[in-house]
DNA sequence: CAAGCGTGGCG
DNA sequence: TCGCCAAGCTT
């Protein structure tokens, strides 16, 4: 019996079918899902799908919608990337008149890659195309006990073979859906069922009795560590100055607190001084971050009309309440220790009137005016 | 092609 | 506490 077979029997009698993404004929609700789920686990991937289509249900509903709009429903998830490269195809796509109608015509789209269109022409256009996502990948290298690395570029060559080798001419919509259920709840990465595996049989694997070394995993590197020092500047409106961070970079497309390096002069003195307010680490991929956040009263003539803050060139002042814009978790979470303790330690400084290089002195603003 | 890109859950 | 990992894609 072949492993298709095998796991559409399996299917049968173990496949999540009550799963939305499955019950899903919508190709715009397909689209999204699968983005939405791209190195996502499941459970927080479904919990944003469903928010995501309940604000933006369509593709002109997305189209219009400002990216600042569509972060916002998003943050938290991680990997902004996608999000801004979903927004940006909605609009390319809106403007061409829809969207594509088949693998080849997905695998155009921005943020669609290999897996993402035959996954979508699978379920929205009934084709026969071949899926390897993560729980796929490692099904087949233990059941073919491949020796190469899986994140090799050999691994991957050789794992999209095995794949392909292995789709059925029926059912594919269901053959899909059972690799990636069989993967993420019967060959999982820890403590794989093997005992009572419908593969066990033939997974080559298995039969040399070693699963735990496959997939075959390659040497990481160290995480490189970097430190970022940034400022919580209030003013007297209760609100909080957020600036978007740089585009490519981490967290492009965000809103973040501005970096320390943006107050120069004897400030900056002051603050290298000060010890932080929050420290944090924050894991990323490739990355651990050491945060630092020091704050800054930002004192203003007239609380009604607030000046902009003349650290930044580009930011704007936000009610951390009520934010509108997307935020990284870190800041997020900076955000409500704040709004818990706002003024627990008093203000650490109050801005200087333009020190050098701050602000936007060339373009004639008077820094005196909003800075006490 | 290797590196860059988030976040939270789990053992 | 820490490393691994999850419905990957882009440059």
């Amino acid at each position: 019996m072949s492993l298709a077979a095998i796991l559409l029997g399996w299917f049968d009698v173990h496949g999540r079918r009550h799963l939305p993404t499955y019950q899903e004929n919508d190709p715009y609700a397909i689209w999204v899902g699968e983005v939405l789920l791209q190195q996502t686990q499941l459970s927080r991937g479904l919990a944003y799908r469903q928010r995501f289509l309940a604000t933006f249900p369509d593709l002109a509903t997305l189209a219009q919608a400002s990216e600042d709009a569509v972060q916002a429903v998003c943050a938290g998830i991680g990997y902004y990337g996608r999000i801004h490269r979903l927004h940006q195809a909605a609009r390319q796509l809106r403007a061409q008149g829809g969207l594509p109608r088949d693998f080849a015509g997905w695998l155009e789209v921005p943020g669609v890659g290999r897996t993402t269109a035959a996954a979508i022409a699978v379920q929205a256009h009934g084709e026969r195309q071949v899926v390897l996502d993560g729980n796929i990948q490692r099904l087949m290298a233990r059941f073919h006990a491949l020796d190469e690395p899986s994140h090799s570029a050999k691994g991957r060559a050789a794992l999209w073979r095995l794949a392909e080798a292995h789709l059925p001419a029926v059912r594919l919509r269901d053959y899909t859906q059972a690799l990636m259920d069989f993967g993420a709840t019967w060959c999982l990465p820890r403590a794989p069922r093997c005992a009572d595996c419908p593969l066990q049989a033939h997974c080559a694997a298995r039969l040399r009795g070693a699963v735990a070394a496959y997939p075959v995993r390659i040497g990481k590197q160290p995480r490189k560590e970097q430190t970022m020092r940034l400022l919580l500047v209030y003013n007297e409106a209760g609100a909080v100055w957020l600036e978007p961070r740089p585009e490519p970079g981490i967290w492009a497309g965000l809103w973040s607190l501005p970096g320390q390096e943006h107050a120069q002069g004897q400030l900056a003195q002051e603050l290298n001084d000060a010890p932080p307010r929050w420290q944090l680490r924050h894991l990323l991929t490739h990355r651990m971050l050491h945060i630092e956040v020091r704050v800054l009263h930002h004192r203003m003539r007239d609380a009604s009309h607030p000046a902009r803050w003349p650290g930044s060139t580009q930011g704007r002042w936000c009610d951390p309440t009520q934010l509108e814009v997307g935020v990284p978790a870190p800041i997020a979470r900076i955000l409500a220790c704040w709004q818990e303790e706002p003024y627990a330690h008093g203000p650490l400084h109050q801005a200087e009137q333009g020190g050098p290089g701050v602000g936007q002195a060339a373009h004639g603003r008077t820094a005196g005016s909003e800075n006490l």
